[in-house]
DNA sequence: CCGTCTATATATAAGCG
DNA sequence: TCGCTTATATATAGACG
């Protein structure tokens, strides 16, 4: 993108090269931030300079969260390095069995993970279904139990902005209060029966406060007072 | 870009962050590949969308390499293992690293057993959620795909079976008629009127082969006329 | 989800300080 | 390396099939 077109490949200029490499590092670093925030995706990326220098972004500024999650995902590559290790020869008794067992777990990982199962039998698979279904019901369990947590800590919240609002109004009825029987002081006509400029202030700013929210909010959650569920999910980002 | 400009803030409407998503994923993918070839630089990207799918580029396809460098330019928690390896000297420290891995597996394993799950934050809870419900998928779909092997199977036996009955009978009946045809000979009195003894042993096997089920077979199943109900109940968890 | 189309918003190559 | 400008190439939002 630019005054000229570019070919896929190495840009020889060392100058050019450099400055290329700058610009579009930052594009890179940035869109990586814009589709992280706009799509809610966890994004890590690194970016090593021809001269070795590292540029990172990690969502959340999380890498190390990020990589333990990428290595759930990732096998192949794993198993390749242990077969690595293997050609280098089998150093210790303990090495190996270390070795030994990892094998098992990265497997063991990858079928709870619903991959490679043409290995396993009828029975094992029926097993397998049956340790996930337990495990579901515990993550579920937990996950609602935290959910509930940050339900009710947002419920106080709200209470406690109510009540200090409660007091603004009532300090506020005080004066009011005040300055009438000081008018009341100095003539003796009545005053009580025209509007009050504060309780319309007062109104004004609850409908306002009522506004911020989103307009998209989907059907079924808002009656909800305290928090949507679909946006209590997002807290914890 | 596009026709709408765009606040960096999480796209509300399902649909349309799904579709952003989709393009700029693409989009950054692209754009990796290019600094990385442009500029001689070496990239690992990884975006988690936030169904919990993994994408990923790496330079030269080789995202175990550029992990590990990065590993060498992380240091936090990292520094403290790896002080400690090198004071052990060389060999040890692919033996550590190996220990270090087997611990995250065994985190993760635990967690994939809905084990341990306090260290977890929401986020990752339904990340581990997603991740189980759609390894279940799998695991339900190559049970059923067992299953229906066996099933298949199951049927060719039974099939044959009943052939081999079949040409038993027509032997048995052969031989009747030879039978009769002798007594024919011998007198002339006639026996054809009479009830076929092999038709009703086919018939009680058929009686006996439908009863081998379980008792307690759910309704259901009870007309699947293959294979044992029991087996079938595991079908769908 | 994927591809296509179009109008626009962005990214960036080139050049200069 | 960094900032700034400008002309252009790309990316992509929105709409549709």
């Amino acid at each position: 993108m630019g005054r000229g077109r570019v070919q896929l490949k190495r840009i020889e200029n060392k100058i050019n090269r450099q400055v290329t490499f700058s610009k579009r590092r930052s594009g890179l670093l940035k869109k990586a931030h814009e589709i992280s925030v706009l799509c809610d995706a966890e994004v890590a990326l690194m970016i090593f300079s021809t001269k070795g220098k590292l540029f990172e972004y990690a969502t959340d500024s999380c890498m190390e969260r990020i990589l333990e999650r990428y290595e759930r995902y990732s096998y192949a590559e794993r198993q390749l390095v242990a077969t690595d290790l293997e050609s280098q020869g089998s150093w210790t008794l303990e090495h190996a069995k270390l070795k030994v067992r990892l094998e098992v777990l990265q497997k063991n990982q990858r079928h709870f993970m619903g991959e490679d199962l043409d290995t396993l039998s009828l029975k094992e698979l029926q097993n397998l279904e049956h340790q996930l279904e337990t495990a579901l019901k515990h993550i579920r369990s937990k996950k609602d139990k935290a959910l509930q947590e940050q339900n009710n800590l947002l419920a106080k919240k709200i209470k406690q902005i109510e009540k200090e609002e409660e007091k603004e109004k009532e300090m506020e009825q005080a004066q009011r209060a005040q300055v009438e029987q000081e008018n009341n002081d100095l003539n003796s006509s009545s005053v009580l029966s025209q509007p009050l400029h504060s309780l319309n202030i007062s109104g004004m700013y609850q409908a306002a406060a009522g506004h911020e929210d989103n307009d998209e909010t989907p059907l079924e959650n808002q009656n909800n007072p305290v928090m949507p569920p679909w946006m209590v999910r997002h807290i914890n980002g």
